[in-house]
RNA sequence: GCGAGAGUGGCGGAAUUGGCAGACGCACUGGACUUAGAAUCCAGCCCGCCUUGCGGUUAGGGGUUCAAGUCCCCUCUCUCGCACCA
């Protein structure tokens, strides 16, 4: 009998697919478990990042059920997005068209990995079942203020031809292509993620089941600072410029002003004044020079004075305003208050600008001297020049200093926030149609419920010049406004793709609920909330903060039932692989160049650093080609086994034969003794063994109690598997029993269906194979997960280590229950430890409970 | 620059609470089987040496402890995140 995956594998999930073995449903009897890995952009084939994040969800998801769970593991499809479009423009095929092959193809790819989802609650985003939920929803968001439209700049990427959100950004440049991000003024439709901060960042410390980086991420990205803001009066007596301090004990030392560059303050001080056209340039050169400014490595600092003046309203002093380049027009005010004592940027500038430097904070060893000074002193002091706070340490003033600013009417405490709202429009096609309404005599007018969805057109046109389809379809734009019924204008903005990824999981609950609001509550009830969620770190702030946004949005709304979508977050690491590249023909695949030679010049490869596969570094190895040659279950079994699933995998051929020989090996032994076991149980109760089968059993049990624990505590697959190869491993090293010796074989038994059901949630196919041969009825995934007899894995010898000074001397086998006594003096007495010990004093003997001696001598 | 994490054989990784460093696998070496190979099975496999044994070894240095990969301090390297946020 030959190991063959290929027809295993086929006939199992024929199986599962026919039996509906995965279907989930609501049972109040059994306690729920619901499993989730973020769902796949339908790009047209699956990759091995997918197979990874998809195996660790399945073998929690089998796990989970075996442990008596009622397991919900869905699966879907986050079907809206550029990539369809641009298909689109470049293939002429319609996105529609494009992602329903796609998904034809990576569903069929998935099922041939034997994933155990319940495919009945499929979703594909894409689909007006889906995204009239979200429009309804956008429409209460609307009435409650959630959703308001805005005139703003915002980040533009010319190469995507649409807005990105301030998340989408990664320093200066387009999450999607790495395009540089300019500024357009556009109207925009924004969520007000705002009005959820405070909680957003409070369940920051209340989710104990998410990984610390990932809650850090989120807090910087929130960033909170709390200050003051100060008013500091002008001098022509035309009202205050408002600035934003965390750091009003420096107050005192405030001595001028920066206004970012492209603040409207800016042109209002200087118009009509002779630096008027010198400020425009300066204006315009830092509009210019932004986003080059944040991708390079350091930036000058620059600035222009207005030719006006404000009043530090604490110490009555005049202080210059200057426009300057580093300071953000859309943080705080825009405006700062500069103290070039004790903030370095600020001393920079007072340097090149040659500006006054007074000392408000003194250190407690030294004496400054603002016209020597060389750095900016940022630390902790007693402050002096201060008025009424001189003497204080400048850290416990803070308070006191806000009390008196409060008292006096000059400002105010506050809290400001490096979050802004979430802009949601995207001018392009393949998205979810925003359900408004533009009339010329009503303003925006929300589209009716009754009117909903708002189906997105499919005969449209694409051209590579760009701009939305949408906006060029008159049939769609225009329409009568609902209030009115004057003619209006539909919004053609789409909405970004996040949105619809931040509640698909709420959805699977009840994925065919069609009653408003598609939610179905009872069953979100039940299911809610996501007991684990599995997916890459690379979504850290984008989808798992709207995510969480939006839950509360629902939950506020009445739809949902919890505070928090996601209770544990498991993120998992890349797959990598080493890169070959060709001196002629560049990076190459890894069959071109097998071998160390290029397929297409010969020339010897060069071997290059072990980076993130991807398709431009070609250091791909595609999912089709392990599955066809070696079977599911192998590539399932190497992508748990190379690595622990939060650290980085690397990919390694000879390691996936590795995992293909042990399944080989585990077979081979199971057909070795195939015949002689059928006709008997495995062994029961503690019937009297010989040594060697004493210790297989011994093994079969501690195997069960440490694969259990590696899995139920910390994911770590790894140590799982090398645990069963080690009880394999320990079934060849035992004697073939006879033939006619039962009791013998009854513990081999025992031993092998322990392997394979401890193996089931990761190699389904194959242990489901086996267990059927070896007659069970019953399948293997719907088996109870083995449990421990303690008793049999408990050992009743063991071995102490003798250390003499910390260093392993000699060893010690005595009975479990050898008093301590005993074991001191065995030790003592020891052949070798006598030797070692001659002619010293032993000073103390340490005795750690089964495991070592330590004996310190001199 | 700030913040977080990591650094263990030729390689991936183990060592869960301070208690035998290197589980398991890969690669390599040898043996068995075979006409031969593949496959398989068995064995060896951190480094050094005066090789039944001894010494060294968890990036480097110091410390705490009977005992440190693990705890503390310093230095180095790498990865990730943030990066003029006032």
């Amino acid at each position: 009998m030959k190991y063959n995956p290929t027809a295993i594998e086929e006939k199992w999930q024929k199986k599962w697919e026919d039996e509906k073995t995965f279907k989930a449903t609501e049972d109040p009897a059994k306690p729920k478990y619901y499993l989730l890995e973020m769902f796949p952009y339908p790009s047209g084939k699956i990759h091995i990042g997918h197979v990874r994040n998809y195996t660790i969800g399945d073998v929690v998801a089998r796990y989970k059920r075996m442990r008596g769970f009622n397991v919900l593991h869905p699966i879907g499809w986050d079907a809206f997005g550029m990539p369809a479009e641009n298909a689109a423009i470049e293939n002429k095929i319609h996105p529609a068209k494009w992602t329903h092959e796609n998904i034809s193809h990576m569903k069929k790819q998935l099922k041939r990995m034997g994933f155990s989802y319940d495919w009945d609650r499929e979703v594909a985003t894409c689909e007006a079942d889906y995204y009239r939920w979200e429009q309804l929803f956008f429409i209460w968001m609307f009435e409650k203020g959630l959703a308001y439209k805005k005139r703003s700049s915002v980040n533009f990427c010319v190469k995507c031809d649409t807005v990105l959100a301030n998340e989408q950004v990664e320093s200066g440049l387009c999450w999607r292509c790495g395009t540089d991000v300019t500024e357009k003024v556009l109207d925009q439709w924004f969520f007000k993620i705002t009005a959820y901060i405070d909680e957003l960042l409070a369940y920051c410390d209340k989710l104990p089941g998410w990984p610390e980086r990932v809650m850090t991420m989120q807090k910087n990205w929130i960033g909170k600072s709390t200050g003051c803001l100060v008013d500091f009066p002008r001098d022509d007596g035309q009202g205050a410029i408002s600035v934003f301090t965390t750091r009003q004990d420096t107050l005192f030392g405030a001595t001028f002003m920066l206004v970012a560059a492209e603040h409207p303050l800016v042109t209002q001080l200087a118009s009509g004044k002779p630096c008027e056209k010198d400020v425009a340039a300066f204006v315009d050169k830092v509009k210019k020079q932004d986003k080059l400014m944040r991708t390079s490595e350091y930036y000058e600092k620059e600035g222009l004075f207005l030719d006006a003046y404000c009043i530090n309203p604490l110490t009555g002093w005049k202080m210059p305003i200057y426009a300057a380049n580093f300071v953000l027009a859309d943080y705080g005010t825009g405006c700062v208050m500069a103290v070039p004592t004790h903030d370095q940027r600020d001393f920079e500038f007072a340097q090149k600008f040659n500006l006054q430097r007074v000392v408000v904070i003194s250190p407690k060893d030294r004496t400054l001297d603002p016209a020597t000074m060389t750095e900016a002193y940022v630390d902790e002091g007693v402050l002096v020049n201060s008025g009424p706070f001189n003497g204080m340490i400048n850290t416990k003033a803070l308070e006191d200093i806000a009390d008196y600013l409060e008292a006096e009417g000059k400002g105010k405490r506050t809290i400001q926030y490096r979050l802004r709202d979430w802009g949601i429009s995207r001018q392009r096609y393949w998205g979810a149609p925003i359900p408004m309404i533009n009339c010329d005599q009503c303003g925006i007018v929300a589209v009716p419920e009754k009117d909903l969805p708002v189906v997105l057109p499919e005969n449209v046109t694409f051209s590579p010049e760009g701009g939305s389809p949408l906006a060029s379809l008159a049939e769609f734009v225009n329409t009568s406004c609902p209030k009115c019924g004057g003619s209006a204008r539909r919004e053609t903005d789409t909405m970004d793709t996040f949105v619809e990824s931040s509640w698909y999981f709420e959805r699977y609950c009840s994925p065919k609920h069609g009653i408003k609001p598609g939610l179905d509550r009872k069953a979100l009830d039940y299911w809610m909330p996501v007991d684990q969620y599995i997916g890459g770190i690379e979504h850290a702030i984008l989808h798992l903060l709207y995510a969480r946004f939006y839950t509360k949005v629902l939950r506020d709304m009445g739809v949902v039932g919890v505070d928090e979508p996601f209770t544990n977050l498991l993120t998992q690491g890349m797959v990598c692989k080493e890169t070959m590249k060709c001196p002629e023909h560049g990076y190459l695949f890894p069959e071109q160049g097998a071998g160390g030679k290029c397929a297409i010049c010969g020339k010897d490869v060069i071997l290059g650093k072990t980076e993130k596969m991807s398709k431009s570094l070609k250091n791909v190895i595609d999912p089709d080609f392990l599955v066809k040659t070696y079977g599911a279950d192998t590539a399932r079994m190497f992508c748990l086994f190379a690595a622990p699933p939060e650290k980085d995998l690397e990919w390694s051929e000879q390691g996936v034969d590795g995992s293909f020989r042990f399944l080989g090996r585990l077979w081979r032994i199971f057909d070795e003794y195939l015949e002689d076991i059928k006709p008997i149980a495995p062994v029961s109760g503690h019937p009297a063994l010989a040594d060697d089968l004493k210790t297989l059993r011994r093994k079969t049990h501690q195997t069960i109690a440490k694969v259990t624990q590696d899995i139920e505590d910390r994911f770590h697959f790894n140590t799982a598997i090398s645990a069963v190869m080690e009880l394999v491993n320990a079934l060849y090293g035992v004697k073939r029993p006879d033939q006619t010796d039962q009791l013998a074989l009854s513990v081999i038994r025992e031993a092998l269906e322990a392997a394979i059901l401890l193996l089931t949630p990761i190699v389904p196919h194959m242990t489901e194979e086996l267990w059927q041969i070896l007659g069970h009825e019953k399948c293997a995934s719907d088996m109870s997960w083995p449990v421990c007899d303690s008793a049999i894995a408990s050992e009743d010898e063991m071995t102490i280590v003798i250390q003499i000074n910390g260093k392993l001397r000699s060893r010690l086998t005595v009975p479990v229950d050898e008093p301590e006594e005993k074991i001191k003096a065995c030790a003592l007495a020891d052949e070798k430890i006598l030797s070692f010990l001659a002619g010293a004093n032993v000073m103390k003997v340490i005795y750690v409970p089964k495991k070592l001696v330590n004996i310190v001598a001199k």
